[in-house]
DNA sequence: TAAATAGGTTTATGATATAAACTATTTTAA
DNA sequence: TTAAAATAGTTTATATCATAAACCTATTTA
């Protein structure tokens, strides 16, 4: 009846991040922040945890000479949100 | 874009009690611990929570020679409830 | 060249979810 | 008839987590 909700999604910003992130090839870490209105250490934070459990690949690099962050949902991302949200519907629906 | 979750809401075990809620007219302790396959004190402390934050009744009386525990959805829940999952759609649709 | 901005990361803390331990009563088994 | 187990919870302890504050380094601007 109830599935357990992974908890690497069921929290509000991670969430967000990888509606985003579904939506889109790679994204900045900068836009990233103003679609979510996150402040930057909460997003670096819960960045790290989305990568550290392979939903996301992050990549370094720089634009002109400033640093430049970028995100992409990986495969196993996209599956774990999918599940996260067929879960999710028995708990709303 | 991405309205904030109410926290009450935003968790696991509280949202399926107020699932459960919503489909019943008085639901009992025992009937949610089952439902949810909670542990008897994380529900109880949940309940309270949502009692507190008026989004349930909470009725104490006795079945029997057994105490018993009758809880209700009120209005203020039910609204709450319908915002989080309009809300929630943002992240997810 | 001092101050402000950009693009982040690290650290501190307060809140939260959860289970373990506990209470009180009732039923069952020996 | 009393010891043990079950019922129906509550209280307490803990470990995790989300979040923002503080910090860092380089770059741009006044």
């Amino acid at each position: 009846m109830f599935k357990p909700l992974d908890p690497l999604l069921h929290s509000q910003l991670r969430l967000a991040v990888m509606s985003l992130l579904i939506g889109v090839e790679e994204a900045e870490f900068t836009f990233l922040r103003e679609k979510t209105e996150s402040t930057a250490g909460n997003l670096s934070v819960q960045l790290d945890k989305l990568e550290k459990a392979g939903y996301i690949g992050i990549e370094k690099s720089f634009k002109g000479k400033r640093p430049l962050t970028t995100c992409k949902i990986t495969k196993v991302g996209l599956k774990a949100f999918e599940e996260y949200v067929e879960n999710l519907r028995n708990y709303i629906e």
